[in-house]
DNA sequence: CGGGGCTTGT
DNA sequence: ACAAGCC
């Protein structure tokens, strides 16, 4: 009863799980089409992190070493793929693609190459067209208000491969009639194809696909077929639990539990590596604590969900055991049992048009200067500021906002970020152990980084100066000795600016958002001149907005982007660098209390120049100090 | 092995 | 401020 009613299945949903075969490589293939002949591998830092089918049929394969790579393929292409714009461009293009044939939105990128999308509204709507006396001859509608729109397709039989292979294609569906959830396969399969082709012949990227009714699933069954290939996983689903068997003489399985269970279980998405391991020790029977944490440690014997699934005494309630703990998520235990049986009720998110972090990392072999530092802090500092600019600027269609500037914010990032890596110490005995923490320090970003007016290196030695080398020395105070493996810049807390948008779907009520905003935003001031004067911001000291309620956000807001809320606070409380004050104004408790009166809240407006957001009675002045400001230069 | 980047959870 | 997970 405990885990019980997390563990009953839903297959109401189909799912589909797309995996571009190897992406890096395709992108340099469609920008340079001659390569397509020839083996050609992509090269980040010493390793091939991807390479052609070309390439892999010669035996080259994926993380090997660039100098173990040019003997096993001697006439190797090795093209750089350390900067990774021109693939999130082109992720970004056909994911896109991809999302324009949604009617839900429910489209989600997991990386750069694998996009994950529920259909199962247009499913739905095609299941209730079909013909029962013609499914040879069906057709599939792609739109729900211009039914010439689709393709024809034989919905007695699934499209591309189906795990079980089936012996005989038709013969399932004509012997006896579809049940539901195989009818909806089938037409998911048919989509499913409609749109790999596409993203062939329109995009030029193959693809391996899955089709299920989840994303645990969809997603594993895809690599039945691996390139340029789609596999759909057959009913039936359910575990027939007591006596009721179809046939006396042909007992069926479940096709889920007999398709996971030959997986390995850290194979599983949602099971690491942590949590594998510590599965492992346990079915094995191993101490809990091998203490290694270098490598593979002992265990080599491969422990599959099968092994897990039986061994004595599993459940959820084991599980918990096995996996919880201090730092680990509650209910991890039934969330790890569901997977093992291929249950995953995760939504597929909705396409969100702003990212909720963006960061910029590099990996070093040695850092211990300070002036290395800095070098390497710029560096980043201006690559982020680029793709800030790429990534959440967008065209000013607004008429009314004159004033010259073509671009505005999408949205405004409230914190910076910097984490470093420590390269931990060589031990006693020479062996490193190397770990991957990361550690990070984080404060409010100054808007003077939204400036579109001054260049950006100045933005980015102020940046660097006022923040980052602060953040720093927080991280490593002076006179401490270190070596560092990582850098990473980021930017998070986005806060969408509001859309003068007003039509269509997902009309957002303007006033809902400022709600949210008074308390998400924090404006705080650098103690400095010549930032522009933000008449207004969260005043708020010591005011918790605890509950911060998802907010659902009209359509596709970003479901809470703002978990460190009560962390900056703090830091800043403390911070004794005091670069940073909040900057009290009594205009705020004009307009910003009063909860529940609608009307007459003075309308407000976010700059369009550098993001700060202020009564709109005070747009006038603020333009103006962007005017002096733009003359000075 | 291992790159750069993203999300989610405590 | 991490830790863990995913690619």
């Amino acid at each position: 009863m405990i885990g019980a009613r997390k563990t009953r299945r839903n297959d109401s949903r189909v799912i589909v799980h797309f995996d571009y075969d190897c992406f890096y490589a395709s992108v340099f293939e469609n920008e340079n089409p001659a390569l397509k002949s020839l083996p050609l591998a992509v090269q980040q830092k010493q390793i091939v992190v991807t390479c052609n089918y070309e390439a892999r049929r010669r035996g080259l394969h994926k993380l090997a070493l660039i100098s173990e790579a040019k003997k096993i393929v001697p006439d190797l292409v090795i093209v750089l793929g350390e900067e990774l714009g021109r693939f999130r461009d082109a992720s970004k293009d056909l994911y896109r693609y991809l999302e324009g044939f949604t009617w839900s939105g429910k489209v989600e990128r997991l990386g750069f190459d694998e996009v994950f999308m529920d259909i199962t509204d247009i499913v739905d709507y095609n299941q209730n067209l079909l013909n029962p006396n013609d499914l040879a001859h069906s057709f599939f509608s792609l739109e729900r208000n211009d039914p010439t729109v689709g393709f024809t397709f034989d919905a007695t039989i699934f499209a591309g491969h189906t795990y079980p292979p089936q012996q005989m294609p038709s013969a399932i569906s004509n012997s006896q009639g579809n049940d539901w959830l195989t009818t909806r396969l089938i037409l998911g399969s048919h989509f499913a194809q409609h749109l790999r082709l596409g993203l062939d012949e329109e995009k030029g990227y193959t693809s391996s696909v899955g089709i299920s009714t989840n994303k645990l699933l969809s997603k594993l069954v895809g690599n039945l077929n691996k390139p340029k290939a789609q596999t759909t996983l057959l009913p039936p689903y359910d575990m027939l639990e007591d006596g009721i068997s179809y046939n006396a003489e042909n007992t069926q399985e479940s096709n889920v539990t007999m398709f996971i269970d030959g997986h390995d279980i850290g194979k599983i998405p949602g099971i690491g590596f942590k949590m594998a391991q510590r599965i492992r020790n346990h079915v094995l029977s191993r101490p809990p604590e091998s203490g290694t944490g270098s490598g593979w440690g002992g265990t080599k014997e491969s422990v599959t969900v099968r092994d897990v699934r039986l061994f004595p005494g599993m459940g959820p309630e084991m599980l918990e055991r096995i996996l919880g703990g201090p730092g680990v998520e509650r209910g991890i235990g039934s969330k790890a049992w569901g997977l093992i049986n291929g249950i995953d009720d995760t939504e597929i998110q909705k396409a969100k048009k702003v990212p909720s972090q963006i960061s910029i990392e590099d990996t070093y072999g040695r850092l211990d200067t300070m002036p290395q530092v800095l070098k390497e802090l710029r560096r980043l500092a201006t690559s982020l500021i680029k793709r800030m600019h790429t990534d959440l600027l967008e065209d000013d269609d607004d008429p009314e906002s004159g004033s010259g500037s073509k671009k505005r914010w999408s949205a405004n990032p409230k914190t910076v970020r910097l984490s470093t890596r420590p390269r931990p110490p060589p031990n006693a005995d020479g062996t490193r152990t190397r770990s991957f923490n990361r550690i990070s320090r984080s404060g409010p970003l100054p808007s003077f980084v939204f400036n579109l007016n001054n260049g950006i290196d100045s933005i980015v030695e102020r940046l660097v100066q006022e923040c980052l080398v602060p953040m720093f020395k927080r991280l490593h105070p002076p006179h401490a000795v270190w070596n560092l493996s990582l850098i990473n810049i980021g930017v998070t807390n986005m806060v969408e600016t509001a859309r003068e948008d007003g039509g269509g779907a997902g009309g957002r009520d303007i006033s809902k958002m400022f709600k949210r905003q008074e308390s998400t935003l924090r404006e705080w001031r650098v103690a400095d001149r010549d930032v522009p004067p933000d008449p207004v911001h969260g005043n708020d000291n010591n005011h918790h907005h605890n509950h911060q309620q998802a907010e659902p956000s009209a359509g596709d807001g970003a479901p809470n982007d703002d978990n460190d809320h009560d962390d900056n606070d703090d830091i800043l409380a403390s911070s004794e660098d005091a670069i940073y004050e909040t900057q009290q104004n009594s205009i705020d408790d004009a307009w910003q209390e009063e909860e529940d009166d609608d009307d007459e809240r003075p309308s407000c407006e976010i700059c369009r120049r550098c993001g700060a957001m202020m009564p709109a009675f005070a747009i006038p002045a603020h333009e103006r100090f962007h005017s002096l400001e733009q003359e000075e230069e």
